[in-house]
DNA sequence: TTGTACGCGTTATCAC
DNA sequence: GTGATAACGCGTACAA
């Protein structure tokens, strides 16, 4: 019991156990597959004693080699930094879960270069599925960097391809719905704050809706790679002003919750929150604005049950082994206005 | 060019590369591996070719059960919901990146049973180190659910031992600095919110430092579990209302960002946010609270920082396979008050 | 410079 | 019921 030093470097493996049992390791084999029923109940115990002790758990990468399915699924996030992100993730890990699959996260970062290096490696690992949220908007571009046979189901982003199967939140449907809630309100003016709109379907699809409403609607486009900066503020400021003076109620429209959290400051500090010509909506999924504005109307998506959706489609490729069940190419998960 | 049907469904391998260009096998992973000074420049160049013209790349299931090395790293985060768990899994992730490894995040989803599951994958595959912030907060326990080989590194939780390698913030000494800092601004009383503190070395540890200056400071818990109670609220409120009637001026300390931004609302609405006898302070990550309170001081961590010390101290031992560099075992990474 | 042959740890198809 | 043994796709001594 005590000269086991030398040998134990490595992991134990099945031939190991199957000699300290003295049986074949095809009998270890099948009684780690659960193939109770072809073997006696003494053999059984004693394998079920031998890998108590020792230990052992199999190799799953010897299995993976064996048999190509591993029972995991690499999920893409565009940026973890997102709440959205993190909770689609959740939404899908939690039903992969109920199927015996295991969710793995990968981060692109927002960044393209670090998306394509995570296609790569989830091309050369044993992967059962992938469910992203891409970065690269285009279809032939993302064709070419997902393996053939790996079953994929996009998420959050609308690539017009019949190929891969889509969740998606009704982007530009409930933009034209808040926007129309506020023009009925006589909210004349609209400005929209967003990160850079061009290549990404998602705000494409967004300012499409607003106006679809708002024709004349202005844009603002923060760019994220420098500090947030004071001009913005400034610029947001000086259209209240002008509104003021010509009599418009404003509606400051964002794309993006972290882009209200950064103006948010800007509002308090004027006094803007409960100013009755000045309204503010977002896309917003956490709970932190709801607190800050209680009374303002937010777009809500359900990143989760997307998630959950996008893995309960691809539970069910797997399962039935490729025949493809839903005749539905594109999912979508409506937000709501609240 | 038009026969490939049948045989393609399953990706092509190195020996059908050999075939197509002539050579044998072992020359093709010679190429892979880079041992290019082994062979003459025309095969090279032939090979080179047709791996193009085929697309192929090598099934890295394979290379793992043959080296024993994948180039993953497996980083297990407590809740990618909290911010300091994705930055910390950015800082990990591009330290790596630079050292040719990946890094690969679990989500624990704040839930042990998760976590087990999660370490449960990691040890059947083949991942070459791993960065753990771990919910299980006791060192024997937590050490038979990693397998013996496996370069691991603790991340934000002391669990006290000398087995693994720890990086951490300077929970007790940041907290005592701070709660120390408003003590002298006449802060009389302290009201810690928090979640559990029992269990989690972190909030043990806030809750000591704050206590080494406080002794009596009030703890409010806040459980998770349950939506957000009007009652927390209320305490908040009547302990307002009781300190300025006895004249105390009342420092609320909050372990956790969320829950200050959880509790802002209430500040704001009661126009507590600027009152002079009433302070405001958190561990405080992302940049959302410096806006909503540029005047107070705010205790910064720096995640992404210790996630990249976690990385290179793990990089450095996989280099150096085995032989451990680092004397030290408890790396702390400051955090600053601001 | 290149090929042969075996090992990596499992699964699966045969036999017995 | 159980045991050989051939895959799975790649890396690597050892030969040649």
């Amino acid at each position: 019991m005590a000269k086991e030093k030398s040998k134990t470097e490595h992991a134990i493996t099945i031939k190991e156990v199957a000699r300290l049992a003295g049986v074949s390791s095809a009998t270890i084999s099948r009684y780690l597959n659960g193939k109770m029923n072809r073997m006696s109940k003494e053999t059984a115990d004693k394998i079920e004693k031998i890998i108590q002790d020792t230990g052992f758990v199999a190799n799953a990468t010897a299995r993976q080699l064996s048999t190509h399915i591993s029972q995991l699924v690499a999920v893409v996030a565009a940026d973890i930094d997102d709440y959205f992100s993190t909770e689609f993730f959740k939404g899908a890990s939690s039903v992969l879960e109920q199927n015996g699959l295991t969710a793995i996260l990968f981060d692109s970062n927002s960044d393209k270069q670090r998306e394509l290096t995570n296609l790569k490696i989830i091309n050369h690992q044993v992967f059962d599925g992938l469910i992203i949220q891409p970065l690269i908007n285009n279809y032939p571009e993302l064709r070419g960097l997902i393996r053939k046979e790996l079953r994929t189901i996009i998420l959050d982003r609308d690539l017009h391809t019949n190929d891969w199967i889509t969740v998606e939140t009704n982007n530009k449907a409930v933009s034209q719905k808040t926007a129309a809630y506020f023009l009925r309100q006589r909210f004349i003016k609209c400005v929209v704050i967003s990160e850079a709109v061009a290549g990404t379907s998602t705000r494409e699809d967004r300012l499409a809706g607003i106006r679809s409403i708002y024709p004349e609607s202005q844009l603002i486009e923060i760019d994220n790679s420098r500090p947030f900066m004071k001009e913005n503020e400034k610029k947001v400021l000086d259209i209240v002003k002008a509104d003021r003076v010509a009599k418009h109620k404003t509606l400051f429209f964002f794309l993006k919750e972290r882009l209200l959290l950064a103006f948010f400051p800007t509002f308090l500090h004027h006094n803007l929150l409960s100013a009755p010509d000045v309204a503010i909506t977002a896309f917003s999924d956490t709970t932190i604005v709801e607190g800050l504005l209680p009374a303002s109307k937010m777009i809500k998506q359900n990143p989760f049950l997307m998630g959950a959706t996008a893995a309960e489609i691809l539970s069910n490729q797997l399962k039935n082994n490729a025949t493809e069940f839903n005749t539905k190419k594109n999912i979508v998960i409506s937000a709501k206005l609240r």
